[in-house]
DNA sequence: AATTCACTCAACCGCAAAGCA
DNA sequence: ATGCTTTGCGGTTGAGTGAAT
C-alpha cells in the first residue's frame, strides 16, 4: 500500500513514514506549529521534505481528521459537490469537516465515480438541487462550529465537566475572527488516542481546531521557537478523545530532541 | 497452495498561486 | 514590476491486500 522507503538524491527520506517520524511531527507542530514548512523538518529532527511533512500532516495527523467511514451524507455531499465543482477537492474537502482533499480525492476515484456512472439520472438531479441551494459557499467555520458544538453539547458519552470544558474551548475559538480561525493552522488543539485491539500503531487524533494561541503557546514561537521550554507545567493543551473523551495534558511528555512520550 | 488480478490509498510529483523583498 | 521562496492543489504512482482462479 505504501512506497518502499528510499532517500532521494539530497539524502531527504522518501516513502512510509515510521511511527517515530510522525512523533516527531506532532510533537513539532503541537508544540511550535508550522510556522514554516520547508524549515520544520530541519528543526523537528526529521530527513524529510517540508512537502512531505505538510502533505503527512493535512491528510493523516491534523487534528480532528476523519478517517475511513463514509456515511451516506458525506457521500452524497461529495457527489453533490463534485456535480458542482469538478475536480475541485480542496473546496470539496472544506465543506467536509475533518476530511482532507487526499482522502475525498481517493474516496472519490474508488467508490463514489462508479456510482455516480451507473446512476447517471440521479447524479443530474443532484447536480440540480445542488445548483438550488442558496448559500452554496457557506463558511467552514459554520461547519465547524456546529460541528464541535453538536460534539461536545449532544454527545451522551461525555461527562458534564467535559462538555463544559468543551464549550469554554468553543466559546474562546469563537472569539477570534473567521479569516483568524481558519487560516491560522497552529491554534490546533491535539488529541491521541490509544492504539487498536492489536497495539498496532495508530495515530488516531481529534481535537478542537481554532483555539486561541494564547491558550497553547507560551512564549513568542514565532520569534524564540527553540528556546528550551521549562514551563512545561503551563503548556496546557486540552485533548480529545475520538468519541468526546478528554484526556489530561500531563498525559505525555516533551523532550528537547522533538520527542514525545505518549 | 500458488498465482494472478483488481482494488485501495498513502505518498510523490509538477505546476500554479500567493507572499515577500 | 520583477524574481525568488513557500504553500497549496490536483493528477498520478505503485506497494500492499484480498478475492478469484
Amino acid at each position: 500500500m505504501v512506497r518502499t522507503p528510499c532517500c532521494d538524491k539530497s539524502g531527504l527520506k522518501k516513502g512510509t513514514w515510521t511511527p517515530e517520524e510522525d512523533r516527531k511531527l506532532i510533537a513539532y507542530v503541537t508544540r511550535y506549529g508550522c510556522w514554516n514548512w520547508r524549515q520544520l523538518p530541519r528543526f523537528a529532527g526529521l530527513q524529510r521534505c517540508g512537502k512531505s511533512c505538510r502533505l503527512r500532516w493535512m491528510n493523516y495527523l491534523r487534528p480532528n481528521i476523519k478517517r475511513g467511514n463514509y456515511t451516506k451524507e458525506e457521500e452524497e455531499t461529495i457527489i453533490k459537490l463534485h456535480a458542482s465543482l469538478g475536480n475541485r477537492w480542496s473546496m470539496i474537502a472544506s465543506r467536509l469537516p475533518g476530511r482532507s482533499d487526499n482522502e475525498i480525492k481517493n474516496h472519490w476515484h474508488t467508490h463514489l465515480k462508479k456510482r455516480t456512472k451507473m446512476k447517471p439520472k440521479q447524479y443530474l438531479q443532484l447536480d440540480k438541487e445542488l445548483s438550488s441551494e442558496s448559500s452554496q459557499c457557506e463558511t467552514f467555520t459554520n461547519n465547524r462550529e456546529s460541528e464541535a458544538e453538536s460534539s461536545t453539547a449532544a454527545d451522551p458519552n461525555i461527562d458534564h465537566d467535559h462538555q463544559v470544558l468543551s464549550h469554554q474551548i468553543l466559546e474562546a475559538s469563537q472569539s477570534s475572527s473567521p479569516e483568524e480561525t481558519t487560516s491560522n493552522m497552529n491554534n490546533e488543539c491535539l488529541s491521541l488516542s490509544p492504539s487498536n485491539s492489536n497495539n498496532d500503531y495508530v495515530p488516531t487524533l481529534t481535537a478542537i481546531d481554532c483555539l486561541p494561541s494564547e491558550d497553547i503557546f507560551i512564549g513568542d514561537f514565532w520569534t524564540e521557537p527553540f528556546v528550551q521550554d521549562d514551563t512545561y507545567n503551563e503548556y496546557h493543551p486540552t485533548y480529545f478523545l475520538e468519541g468526546g473523551g478528554l484526556i489530561l495534558p500531563n498525559a505525555y511528555f516533551f523532550y528537547d530532541d522533538g520527542a514525545i512520550d505518549l
